[in-house]
DNA sequence: AAATTTCGCAACCGCAGGTGA
DNA sequence: GTCACCTGCGGTTGCGAAATT
């Protein structure tokens, strides 16, 4: 079944959006909002398609649109963020307020694939190249990886045995080192919507969320739709705590590594740790 | 100063998911 | 359940600006 075209493309202009024609769509959104896209062309007056209409002000026309150079902090953000969710601009771009997916997706390619490269690490699984895999700096990516993996492959054991007999958190609870940071974040929410795409891929493939090129919705989004799982005991929070602010303080224990373990290489206030002083 | 190359960003394209008839 | 439409997302391209030769 042939797709028809999202509009007939005859007698529309492409290419950069004139002054005049930014006014014209940002005066009739002022009066009528967003949506409709389709329509929108045509009532506001203009000679695009819905789409460019539609792109033109979620990049670019949106009044909470945060314009300028990227900081250190967004940047290093955007690094963390990236090596979690892989290449979901969307889900990336809803944690950094005012800055859009095309934004971002422009930075990483632009910007921080190359330097990561020039580091000696993958930028897409953020592994350290076989070349450079005696590092010390990219020794600390290899660790990132394999503290997930390990982590995830034990979760998906306690996950079986918990499902048929204790709560969750219990797991945890038998080892409360919290040295395994990975395992108390996959037992927050934001770990459970992982393993809820995950579980949702499965059926198509087995990659890790890190490299996982599925589409979902962003990340608060996602989070939003998981059931509120109980709280897990060694956690630094109460389950009311959990229930009220659940993803935005889970993800912010995702992003925030503690200081005391392999992970502070990315937290680390000189040059980020794993990141040379020049990198930002 | 002119020509060429590189870089950065805005915009386009096609695909996929969601939704309602 | 199927189909058509709308919307959102990610990959890619095109072009102007800046840097280099």
């Amino acid at each position: 079944m042939g797709r028809a075209p999202c509009c007939d493309k005859k007698g529309l202009k492409k290419g950069p959006w004139t002054p005049e024609e930014d006014e014209k769509l940002v005066e009739y959104i002022k009066k009528h909002g967003q949506g409709s896209w389709r329509s929108l062309p045509k009532l506001a007056g203009l000679l695009r398609c819905g789409k460019s209409c539609r792109l033109r002000w979620t990049n670019y026309l949106r009044p909470d649109i945060r314009r300028g150079p990227f900081t250190a902090d967004e940047e290093k953000l955007v690094i963390q963020l990236h090596a979690i969710l892989g290449n979901r601009w969307a889900a990336i771009a809803s944690q950094l307020p005012g800055r859009t997916d095309n934004e971002i997706k422009n930075l990483w390619n632009t910007h921080l694939k190359k330097r990561l490269l020039q580091m000696g690490i993958d930028p897409r699984t953020h592994e350290a190249s076989s070349s450079s895999a005696a590092c010390p700096q990219s020794r600390h990516m290899a660790q990132w990886e394999t503290a997930r993996l390990e982590a995830e492959a034990r979760l998906s054991k306690e996950s079986m045995f918990l499902a048929s007999s204790s709560p969750p958190g219990a797991a945890t609870s038998r080892n409360p080192e919290g040295g395994d940071y990975f395992l108390r974040l996959w037992n927050s929410e934001v770990g459970e919507t992982f393993r809820k795409l995950r579980k949702e891929a499965s059926g198509r493939t087995d990659e890790s969320p890190s490299s996982s090129s599925t589409k979902c919705s962003t990340l608060s989004e996602a989070t939003v739709k998981v059931e509120k799982s109980s709280c897990v005991e060694d956690v630094s929070c109460s389950s009311n705590e959990m229930e009220e602010d659940s993803s935005e303080s889970a993800l912010q224990l995702l992003l925030d590594f503690p200081t005391n373990n392999d992970m502070s290489f990315l937290s680390q206030p000189d040059c980020f740790g794993f990141f040379p002083p020049n990198f930002f």
